[in-house]
DNA sequence: ATCCTCCCCTAC
DNA sequence: TAAGGTAGGGGAGGAT
């Protein structure tokens, strides 16, 4: 996520400033540098702390953002009083109704259980808590219990749930989530220590000392819901966790104070921002011609805009790379039909690896096999059975290896810039004296000398320059980095069994067999072996020094059992090295690490683990119970965490995997003026969309729109130049019913989809900031014409075996040589051009890593090719005819047809598994025609004026699909023969929340209640709070409460606008309930209903702008009347049109709230 | 119970 | 100037 170190002044990039690691030094514990470390593998032992994973700024880091996190920390400061801070003050906050009915319920409980307790005569003496009314938010020490006992036995009153902020007076923490920090921004937020003091003092001691103040990273970000899932979780959303920016640290802030403060005019409305906008961006930004030729209106944006993304390149290698993985692996099934592993799992006895291995480690390196296996003699020996002895997971004996080359981006530049190496030096966009020390270029790579200053990947580089005025700078070379990891992945393969392309310089293989092999060989060849010391680690080194030759880069290797310590290992073995993390050590190795540092876990995780359980330390958390962990990270994730604990991960490579969904984003440079541009831009990107699914031969069902919205309190220019700084996200998914009842990849289509549901928003174009379409539910383009076998092209398929799918044995003895060569399918003179084989996404100039082949194999070094090139004879038992196929089938591997087939890039395996019944709905098209159209019937004849006096809207009726008007008709007689009507029917809450299940009459047609009162509630501000109480949603049970939040809501916001995101759940839930799968759901006129009451709520306070037209030219002064009531209608309008689009669409015509 | 949808999270 | 993309795992909670 970003985050970012665009922030200057922070005080803690400032004291890292002070606190620069000169190289060599130690770093400190906590995020700064540590990874500094020069590893130099003096490792003592397991104990060395090793680098922290991803010192990747965005994160956690230290730092600051802007942007993104501003609210925080801006407010805090300047308490004072000891209300609550107003949420309606607040532009930013959102309608927190939904919680209210939750409250009421729960404060009976409350106070019932503080009489209880109190008459209980716990309470003795001193009542020095008197007054509080305390809540204990998460893990504490002492524990909950002990602390509520001391609270209650003390006078004070201890709340079980923060539903009552108005109430609370102090909230006792050991730990807080950036949402938490967020939520209680304006609360008395203490440490344990308060109470514990204050009884030991006999007297309540000022909270002011205790004040809890976060640990280092406290980010933000996650906050439990963020987005537009309820009314109530806007406010979390919208300001603290926003879209991808926001990451608030507010690790130091001192946020947490508690009471409430004065809040700097800025905050409080939207458009005020909080933070810094670059002054730069806002410059440009201003000259339309600049804004034309470089923003998201600029007529080759996208393609310039890709052209020159890092992140998008990374995400588009990782594909190919995954894509030319299984192609190989396809390759070796074909042409073995064994297990689906290469050759070496067929021929497990030939040579491979072992003799090139012994063959090489002689003496330093790979050079030619030059001899003979020397120290090879040596090895051995500590060799018991399967070697995993101590192995805290006995059941794994698997040799994993992890690669990854140090500081790929710089180390790539460096291959032509010798006279850099040895210095600070990072990769990002801003070369030379640009942007000078303003400048927010991002930083992709940093070598490990600027490491050492606390550079990281991902800061600013004006952040870099602070650190390290003489930082070199170096540009991008894409092409570069790909052919390096062709090189790199094609020397992979040659020694691997099984191999996961985890990205462009970065790839876990299996090396389990041909370790073994090493070993057994070495064992026989030398019955006296004695100091071999590790042959997975020498095998790693060789792989080293190949690629090191091959690349002129460093590739550091970890090794271990599975997959999680093979990551671990590497960051022990950075920079240049290899490590072996054995079964032994992984208790201790694991020990000193946090939660964040096993692969998969980050900064969620921590909070959590550090909130919940008190610790983020995996030493301690070993000591927790499964239970435990699943309770406090879920039970797939805590299952995940306990086992990686226990030093397993049962994992196993995965080379293989379907896409399931293609999308483009784009969420940089985003800045239209007017909906034409927006509507422009949306078209073209679906255009790429559209390209990318073609060139995958595939086509989509569902379509889903993301769009990134400012966020109302940031400033309109982002810290970051051309960023999108702190947003509101918000997606929306639909079913693309294509003519055909197909799926499509048509961009036309997808353009139109994806511009429906951008209008849909009815946001100001000029606030966006990023725009993402995404295609899912997948399916073979080529899904009617069955792929003939005959239609297979790969090259060398169709030249070396062309009949291969069908061929019997006596073909086999060719694939063998086919297979054994690099990643190549060209071995053999191919007819098509090498492009042809896997039409690639790109409309750039780098090679597809389809052309791996020949090409890259030749251009190895001499020595290196010719060492690949002993592995593959040796591992396809030569490419000799006779001999391939003796080995066949002395493996007596049947060789059968196969029905699989490799067209163009598309696995043909896999299509046929995706047709495969997998779920209904993509397997029955016609339950879909079921879905969309009405079952035919007779029209319903009835008057206007019998519905009306069976309760009956006619106009509401009259746009009822058939069957739902009779079965209204049907529960209308039957409810006017028996009795009242359907509100009658009282006492049993009915809940109202979308559902196909016809549903009794009762709720269904509402009586919207006379306008309330005024001033029905004094608006009480409790800054509600989203994911709180496990609850809005439950608000929603009844059709009462929908009304009562819906005037609520009305009423907060009567001097606010509404937040967007707020309107867009409302209409969410709208029309959830009137587009149910059901045609027969009275959800219908409940929606009606609701509607008709917000209406009446609107013109009650608004009355005068109803009809006021939307003018974008219009200016009206934020904070007035006109425009807060000007807003409330359109946000009515918008949801109404949405309502009416899923009206047409179900019965043809639109709702009438008359 | 299981599946499905709508997210969040993570990684490079 | 700068180029903050993307896909899959998984959890919460509703639908079936
Ligand atoms: N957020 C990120 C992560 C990675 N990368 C690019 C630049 C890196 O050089 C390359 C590989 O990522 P790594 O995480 O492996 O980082 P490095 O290779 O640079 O350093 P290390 O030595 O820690 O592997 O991907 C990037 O541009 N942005
Ligand atoms: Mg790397």
């Amino acid at each position: 996520m970003s985050s970012d170190y665009w922030e200057e002044d922070d005080p803690e990039f400032l004291a890292l400033l002070n606190n620069i690691v000169i190289p060599g030094e130690t770093v400190q514990p906590h995020n700064v540098a540590d990874d500094t470390s020069n590893n130099v593998d003096k490792i003592p032992a397991v104990a060395a702390p090793i680098s922290r994973k991803r010192p990747r700024s965005p994160e956690p880091g230290p730092n600051e953002d802007l942007q993104d996190r501003t609210t925080l920390s801006l407010v805090d400061n300047g308490s004072q009083s000891t209300t609550y801070l107003k949420s309606h003050t607040y532009g930013a906050s959102s309608f927190g109704g939904f919680g209210e009915y939750m409250q009421r319920k729960r404060a009976k409980l409350q106070i019932q259980n503080a009489e209880m307790d109190e008459e209980e005569g716990l309470a003795p003496k001193n009542r020095i808590f008197k007054g509080l009314q305390i809540y204990i938010n998460g893990w504490t020490e002492p524990s909950v219990q002990d602390l509520r006992q001391l609270i209650i036995q003390y006078g004070g009153i201890y709340h079980a749930y923060l539903d009552k902020k108005s109430l609370v007076t102090h909230i006792i923490t050991c730990s807080l989530t950036p949402a938490k920090v967020k939520e209680f921004q304006y609360m008395k937020v203490v440490r344990p220590e308060w109470l514990l003091k204050s009884v030991e003092a006999g007297m309540l001691l000022p909270w002011r000392e205790f004040i809890f103040k976060t640990e280092r990273r406290v980010e933000v970000s996650q906050g439990q819901k963020t987005a537009q899932q309820s009314l109530v979780s806007s406010s979390i959303t919208s300001s603290a966790r926003q879209s991808r920016d926001a990451p608030a640290p507010a690790h130091q802030a001192p946020v947490h104070i508690t009471a409430p403060m004065n809040v700097p005019e800025e905050m409080m409305a939207p458009g005020y921002a909080a933070d810094k906008s670059n002054i730069a961006a806002q410059r440009v930004m201003a000259d339309p011609a600049w804004r034309a030729a470089h923003t998201s209106i600029a007529p080759d944006f996208i393609e310039d805009y890709y052209r020159n993304s890092r992140l998008h390149h990374l995400s588009t290698w990782k594909a190919e790379l995954r894509n030319l993985v299984a192609e190989a692996q396809e390759r070796a099934e074909d042409g073995l039909s064994a297990s689906s592993k290469l050759l070496s799992d067929v021929y497990p006895d030939v040579g491979a690896v072992g003799k090139v291995f012994q063959q090489n480690m002689n003496g330093k390196g790979w050079m030619a096999s030059d001899g003979v296996s020397m120290k090879g003699a040596q090895l051995v020996k500590k060799d018991k059975g399967k070697g995993k002895e101590k192995a805290v997971d006995p059941d794994d004996d698997r040799v994993i290896m992890h690669c990854d080359f140090d500081s790929f981006f710089v180390s790539a530049g460096l291959v032509e810039r010798p006279h850099l190496r040895g210095k600070p030096v990072v990769v990002c966009h801003s070369q030379g004296a640009q942007g000078g020390q303003s400048s927010t270029s991002e930083i992709a790579s940093a070598s490990y000398e600027a490491r050492k200053f606390g550079i990281r990947g991902g800061m600013s580089l004006q952040q870099a320059r602070k650190l390290c005025p003489e930082i070199q700078t170096i540009p991008y070379e894409f092409q570069k980095y790909k052919q390096l990891s062709l090189q790199f992945y094609t020397i992979l393969m040659a020694h691997a069994d099984d191999l996961q392309a985890v990205s462009v310089d970065e790839a876990l293989i299996d090396v389990t067999s041909s370790v073994r092999r090493i070993k057994e060989e070495i064992l026989a060849s030398q019955g006296e072996a004695e100091i071999l010391q590790d042959p997975a680690k020498e095998f790693a080194e060789a792989i080293r020094a190949q690629v090191r030759k091959a690349t002129g880069c460093e590739v550091s290797v970890g090794i271990s059992y599975n997959i999680m310590l093979a990551r671990l290992a590497t960051r022990r073995a950075k920079p240049g090295g290899s490590y072996h993390l054995h079964g032994s050590d992984v208790g201790a190795f694991l020990e000193p690490l946090d939660i964040d540092d096993l692969h998969g876990f980050g900064h969620s995780a921590h909070q959590k683990a550090q909130e919940k359980l008190g610790t983020a330390n995996l030493g301690e958390l070993a000591k927790k119970s499964r239970a435990v962990l699943c309770d406090a990270l879920g039970k797939g994730t805590g299952e995940t965490l306990y086992n990686a604990l226990q030093g397993v991960d049962h994992r196993k490579l995965d080379s293989d995997k379907p896409r399931k969904s293609v999308s483009c984003d784009i969420n940089y440079g985003i800045r239209f003026d007017h909906n034409e541009q927006a509507e422009t831009f949306v078209y073209q990107l679906a255009e790429e969309v559209s390209r990318r699914l073609n060139d995958i031969e595939m086509r989509g069902r569902s379509l889903t729109l993301k769009v990134l919205k400012r966020d109302p309190t940031a400033p309109v220019e982002a810290p970051k130049f051309m960023g999108h700084g702190l947003c509101e996200s918000f997606t929306k998914q639909i079913q693309m019913a294509v003519p055909g009842g197909r799926a499509t990849s048509d961009h036309k289509v997808i353009g139109e989809y994806a511009w429906k549901l951008l209008k849909s928003f009815a946001f100001d174009p000029t606030e966006l900031r990023g725009i993402g379409i995404q295609v899912q539910k997948l399916e073979p383009a080529s899904g009617n014409n069955e792929v003939q076998p005959g239609q297979a092209r790969l090259p060398f398929k169709s030249v070396a075996s062309p009949q291969k799918p069908k061929a019997g044995p006596s073909k086999v003895a060719e694939v063998p040589a086919i297979i054994l060569q690099p990643p190549s399918q060209e071995i053999l003179p191919a007819p098509a051009p090498p492009g042809s084989a896997l039409p690639v996404t790109a409309h750039f100039d780098l090679p597809s890593f389809s052309q791996v082949d020949m090409s890259v194999f030749r251009e190895l070094p001499e020595d290196v090719r010719r060492e690949l090139e002993d592995e593959y004879k040796r591992r396809s038992a030569t490419p000799d005819v006779a001999q391939a196929q003796e080995a066949v089938r002395a493996a007596s591997i049947p060789v059968e047809p196969k029905v699989k087939f490799t067209v163009k890039g598309t696995n043909v395996k896999r299509i046929t598994r995706q047709l495969a019944p997998r779920n209904r709905a993509s397997i029955s098209p016609k339950k879909k025609n079921v879905f969309n159209k009405p079952p035919p019937s007779t029209q319903v004849k009835i008057g206007a004026g019998e519905l009306r006096k069976l309760g009956l809207d006619p106009a509401v009726f009259a746009v009822l699909p058939v069957d739902l008007q009779r079965e209204q008709l049907a529960y209308a007689r039957q409810k006017s023969t028996r009795g009242g009507p359907g509100r009658a029917l009282g006492g049993k809450r009915k809940v109202l929340k979308p559902t196909w299940k016809p549903r009794p009459v009762e709720g269904n047609v509402i009586i919207p209640p006379p306008p309330p009162p005024k001033a029905r509630f004094p608006v009480e501000p409790t800054l509600k709070q989203p994911g709180k109480a496990p609850g809005e949603k439950l608000h929603f049970s009844a059709t009462d409460d929908v009304q009562t939040v819906i005037e609520a809501w009305v009423e907060r916001f009567r001097e606010h606008p509404p937040n967007a995101k707020d309107v867009q759940f409302f209409a969410k839930f709208l029309v959830h309930c009137t587009d149910g799968a059901r045609s027969t759901d009275s959800g219908v006129q409940k929606a009606v209903a609701i509607m008709k009451w917000w209406l009446v709520l609107l013109r009650r306070d608004f009355a005068v702008w109803e009809h006021e037209d939307d003018d974008p030219f219009l200016v009206v002064m934020p904070g007035t009347s006109e425009y807060v009531g000007r807003a409330w209608w359109k946000a009515f309008r918008n949801v109404k049109t949405q309502m009416d689009d899923v009206a047409r669409k179900k019965f043809g015509g639109c709702l009438s709230l008359r």
